[in-house]
DNA sequence: ATTACTAATCATCGAGTAA
DNA sequence: TTTACTCGATGATTAGTAA
């Protein structure tokens, strides 16, 4: 969590339309909306940039900014506690709907070690296919939801390292595919790939069991978590 | 709006409870929350307090902390900004239901006087009938949804003085009553009386017009300006 | 115009401590 | 144990100004 000041003025800054299309503003007048000086201002978006929430691109008249993913996280987390707070009803599943199609096998590597295999025995309570089904999100929505997934709490499949290289934590979601299978969401922690994948994987083949061929679509009913995390 | 540290706060708060049933804590654990030291816990609260976002009873062992209704409209409105920043819709109205319920009459004084009267002859577009109609809120839901009217952009009333003394402004929503008569619901600015209470305005006599009595049930659907305000 | 540096100012914080 | 004071240190903000 950025420091309150500063997750303010990235909400100021999403206000003003810098989430999505972008901004084209001058630290003058964002001071003035911030009620500070226009040296606060400027300190605040280096330091939001620093911190890889913003990114900015410095004009002749002003500078165009962009909220990043990692700041739309920022300013999620704290919506869903106000949901929560506000006794919004928070989800119990998410649904998407994604389009088969074929990765590098990466999947079925990571799958395949046992530092995390093990924890998805333990934790998801089946042993997985080694492979993953990746599916791409199409509709402008689901690519909205799955950044809510960030958000969620999550199982937690630990770091771990072996004689090789060190492999980074992992947050998962109980899943059912089309409604007949069950299985899980796996999403990388706090690494922004691409937002528009849904990585599934299950104890079985599922391009078998769902006679499933690239292009084909799927959906996935993913199970959250009641409580949004809240920490740094 | 209070400072951003400050404001921050009150959302950690919010999110052990304050809202509602209220806490018990001590500053110390709190500080740990925030992570601060408990004697800036401390002062944050005491300037929370000065603000009228909470209310404290302190005792042997920690503090009874509780959100007042401002406090909760702080927090409704960052909340509202990060809907529309996050591009969740916007209602464009809000639908209660109450019981009708006879007042003391001041709905018909207020009308009454000219400054008021001209305005929403101006900005509502109907002469008002000179009295009001009182709805009690039932429903929890609806209750909490009335709240929510607080922060919504509604169409203003300047406040004014006459001889005798002045008078506050006042926020009005144009409105449907029971899908039939269009008139508008009119809350006090910033004045926090009965929350579970919505008055409502018509051009014409509602109970002969709707045929209405005490106790009776009346659907109000009230219609919210685009966007949430923002501003102290 | 801009952004953003440095230096001076001012607010906030935490240590120590009283009640 | 609590809360909350004083006060010196820390950190944030603004003024002035360069680029």
């Amino acid at each position: 969590m950025p420091k309150p000041v500063l997750w303010f003025t990235l909400y100021c800054l999403a206000e003003m339309g810098a989430y999505g299309r972008g901004i084209q503003i001058s630290t003058t007048s964002l001071a003035e909306k911030l009620e500070l000086s226009q040296q606060s201002a400027s300190r605040h978006l280096i330091e939001l940039e620093h911190l890889g929430l913003i990114e900015r691109h410095i004009t002749a008249r002003g500078e165009l900014i962009q909220i990043t993913n990692k700041g739309v996280e920022e300013l999620r987390r704290v919506h869903l506690g106000l949901n929560t707070v506000l006794e919004k009803p928070t989800p119990t599943f998410l649904t998407f709907e994604g389009e088969v199609f074929s990765g590098l096998g990466e999947g079925a590597y990571y799958i395949s070690l046992r530092g995390y295999r093990r924890q998805i025995v333990k934790k998801l309570g089946f042993d997985p296919y080694l492979g993953t089904l990746n599916l791409k999100l199409t509709s402008k929505i689901d690519i909205q939801t799955r950044k809510e997934l960030d958000v969620y709490l999550g199982i937690v499949l630990e770091g771990f390292e072996n004689e090789t290289r060190s492999y980074g934590p992992a947050k998962c979601f109980k899943a059912l595919i089309n409604n007949a299978v069950e299985g899980a969401v796996v999403t990388a922690f706090r690494t922004h790939y691409d937002e528009s994948v849904l990585e599934v994987i299950a104890p079985v083949y599922l391009r078998t069991r769902l006679n499933l061929k690239d292009g084909d679509k799927v959906q996935v009913k993913v199970f959250i978590l009641r409580s949004p995390e809240f920490s740094a």
